[in-house]
DNA sequence: CGGCATCCGGGCCGATACTG
DNA sequence: CAGTATCGGCCCGGATGCCG
């Protein structure tokens, strides 16, 4: 995805783009976290992988890092205005893919009675 | 992105996920388009992507493909009831992405118009 | 016109190890 | 605690060429 976009929602799919920067988004929605508690409400992600999505989204202007000076060391990232309007922005996806999750379940459970049907015994 | 998935956002990036399927919805948003029309409309796109995003989206129920038995071969694509509800729910992001799009020529000019100071007759 | 098969290159991501 | 450095693999997407 390259500038300059050809319509709103590259730009914005390009702040977003990364496996785990929605996840990020909404590990700090609810207020400033620490790295480590970050990294502790995404299971799975890389300490390598998390800063460097942290970076580029400081870079982006929508995640805000706060570095205290001290032993141990202790750094702070929160979401900016920008980031908290994004993530406003996310919510209507948000509902959309709920509606899809709950249609691929529904999906699932026929499927399973289906296979039931046919190898009731197996 | 694998299912099942940790939030709603999650279900509806994996549906947009790839570089051109946004953009596809918008180009079908207006009604339905042939195979080469769609193409023509995103310059840059190589057929066998266009086709392989085209049946991803089919196959999540989001866009429905026509076929017309006849020759020459005709194809027409269209966003299904949940392609529309989608692309709406995607209007917010747009309107983001759109405003980033303004902060960042305006952070442009100003960097233009710095350097100019610096070597205005270089 | 519409679409598939193959090859290939780059980027993202993950695992591991090391540092202040 | 909060990173950085390096390596490697996988998958996406681009180019090309062929088929109904």
């Amino acid at each position: 995805m390259q500038r300059p976009y050809q319509c709103g929602i590259d730009a914005a799919i390009d702040v977003i783009d990364g496996k785990w920067k929605v996840l990020v988004l909404w590990a700090l929605d609810s207020g400033a976290r620490r790295f480590g508690e970050t990294k502790r409400l995404l299971p799975g992600i890389s300490e390598k992988v998390l800063a460097q999505q942290l970076r580029e989204m400081e870079a982006d202007g929508i995640v805000h890092r706060e570095v205290y000076d001290q032993v141990p060391p202790k750094v702070e990232y929160s979401l900016t205005e920008r980031g908290r309007a994004l993530n406003a922005a996310l919510a209507p996806l948000n509902a959309w893919g709920k509606e899809r999750i709950a249609l691929l379940e529904a999906e699932a459970e026929e499927t399973a009675a289906a296979a039931a049907a046919v190898a009731p015994a197996a």
